[in-house]
DNA sequence: CCGGAAATGAGAGACGTCAATCAGCGGAGG
DNA sequence: CCTCCGCTGATTGACGTCTCTCATTTCCGG
């Protein structure tokens, strides 16, 4: 039926060695002729010899620890992320790796840091973090590095600090292509376009609106900035009062939250409808594209964020090159092509 | 450090029984009565027990023996897929995963058929295949199946057999994306759009096309469809005479293959350029969208499939359920969004 | 040629599960 | 009373790797 694949003892008696040199081999300890080096090396290539992971872990009795730490409050973001970062606890679990996601007040460092460091001493052996752009989470971070702990930014890098990695989207990238969609919709005409922020000083919205000046600068009017703090009321009085006042715009770019506000201010809106981009596939943003209210969302894959961000700590705590695929790429989504809803049938 | 989880035998202290009784509950194998089982069931949510699968595969020696059928040719789309099941190949050994990838003559419903006879006898577990709309292999998937090999259709569905799962886009689904995209390029405005396809008899060509039409009937004028074969140079020469005899196209919709030859159409074409959205990313349809021929890609994320792929497969090996993760989204690309080149640094 | 260091060999226990065997228990039916 | 059967307990040998110990053997410089 199955034969059996080759294994470290193979390998050794191929190599004329004992076992325990092609140990020492394979797993680096030194102590090993350079001769000795070589033909276990050979015999690993001839045998074809893989290391058995299963074998390996369940000797090294090995255990991962990790922790999520995200922002809590009502984002809707934020909330799809927490629930995909559950689940994969949960799907991970029978690997041996024990992940906990905590929250933490949203734009409040001293509480973030307070978190890191009792993780610290609860003793994790990495841990995945909101990325604010703020010194004393820059030198928490590296507090954590230099006690051993990995630690992986995710949405929003923290470019200063010793990060291991940042698992999450070119924020400029995604500014850039909802310009080109927006140059798309217009045909090859003009016209005006209305950025929408939480706020410029969030690194994360402030390179989105550069990523689209990129673009469209000389092309399209930009209106001046709107930072509506990632508030839907707020984000829908001063929408609403900028469309009123310039009613030459043809398009809108939100960069951040509080999305509902501004498709209800679409709703109210009458024809011609602005083209309008915004981030993040959430259950109100999904709406307002099926209603023909939105026309394009930028989502940053969450899913695939999450996923990237367990492998990639898993790796770090293997000593392993954190398997570096690239950035994740900003995902397109129009009516048409929307992924069934999580959780639905 | 790391405290230990709870194992089997920590579960059988706990609910005083033997660890064969224990493991008599936790595998099924029946002969323990129901008090057992409850106090078993108990004690393994109390310590919140979780088998350890490295143990399990080790202790189980499994190995498993899958195979992907691919047509052979140069057709860069199953270039690209073929390279990633390779590299996916490389990635399990570790895991006892032996997938071997083959290649077939493209459009030979005989020769696929043999072939997977061929790997029937070799004793694989698994085969996943390009599906193609032939009684021939739908019986010979049916065999399959009968033989206890499980069957994952890629690219392309065979609906009528009896294959466990299919991995792919919903094809119409991508046409009505392509659709809504070429609405939107045209600013509100009408058009008149090309539709180019290899042949209409291929399912999923016909579908995409299909797509189109449920969201541009009515608004646009759709031109005859071109059969292109999937040939550069058949696309570029009808595709040429196309536009040469009906000027006022204003969108093309590439369905299938051959898009080289559409390009170089387009790089003969003086302004203005129609809307151009054609699928897969490949080299030179990405040079396309680079160089600003082409506005969209529509890509089926081969990367994707092939991990589901393969994860389906090992599930179903395992008699697991394939966790049906919903359909693959198609997803678009511009120019801006790009991953980055496969390969490059 | 000798002493010491480096390289190698041999082996064993542990990791947690699986799959199997064998023995013992009690109750029901003949 | 004996037997059969259903349930349970106890135990054991894989599986392949890691890690550690202890005993050699080989090599090299002096």
């Amino acid at each position: 039926m199955d034969r059996r694949m080759p294994t470290l003892s193979d390998v050794a008696q191929r190599a004329r060695v004992s076992y325990a040199t092609a140990d020492r081999v394979v797993n680096a300890r030194g102590g090993v002729s350079a001769k000795s080096v070589d033909r276990v090396r050979a015999a690993i290539e001839d045998l074809g010899y893989v290391r058995n992971v299963a074998a390996a872990n369940l000797s090294q009795r090995k255990l991962y620890r990790f922790a999520v730490v995200l922002p809590a409050g009502s984002n809707a973001f934020f909330a799809r992320v927490r629930a995909l970062f559950v689940e994969a606890a949960e799907r991970l679990r029978p690997d041996r790796v024990v992940l906990r996601v905590e929250d933490v007040e949203a734009f409040d460092p001293r509480a973030l840091c307070a978190r890191l460091e009792l993780l610290a001493e609860d003793g994790v052996d990495g841990i995945a973090l909101v990325g604010s752009d703020d010194a004393q989470v820059t030198a928490a971070i590296d507090g954590l590095r230099d006690r051993g702990i990995s630690v992986v930014t995710l949405v929003s890098d923290v470019p200063g600090s010793g990060r291991d990695v940042y698992v999450g989207i070119d924020n400029r990238t995604a500014g850039r292509t909802a310009g080109r969609l927006i140059t798309l919709a217009h045909a090859g005409g003009g016209g005006a376009v209305l950025p929408v922020v939480g706020a410029l000083s969030a690194p994360d919205h402030a390179e989105r609106v550069a990523g689209l000046r990129d673009v469209l600068d000389g092309f399209f009017r930009i209106a001046p900035v709107i930072e509506g703090r990632d508030r839907h009321a707020e984000v829908e009085a001063r929408v609403a009062q900028a469309l009123d006042a310039d009613p030459a715009i043809t398009a809108i770019y939100s960069a951040g939250a509080g999305n509902a506000g501004l498709i209800r201010v679409l709703e109210a809106k009458p024809e011609p409808r602005p083209v309008v981009v915004l981030h993040e596939l959430v259950p109100h943003t999904r709406r307002g594209l099926e209603a023909g209210l939105i026309d394009i969302v930028i989502d940053q894959r969450p899913e695939e964020e999450v996923t990237r961000a367990t492998e990639t700590l898993r790796a770090l705590a293997d000593r392993r090159d954190p398997a570096a695929a690239g950035p994740i790429v900003p995902t397109i989504f129009v009516a048409e092509n929307l992924p069934p809803m999580p959780g639905a049938p």
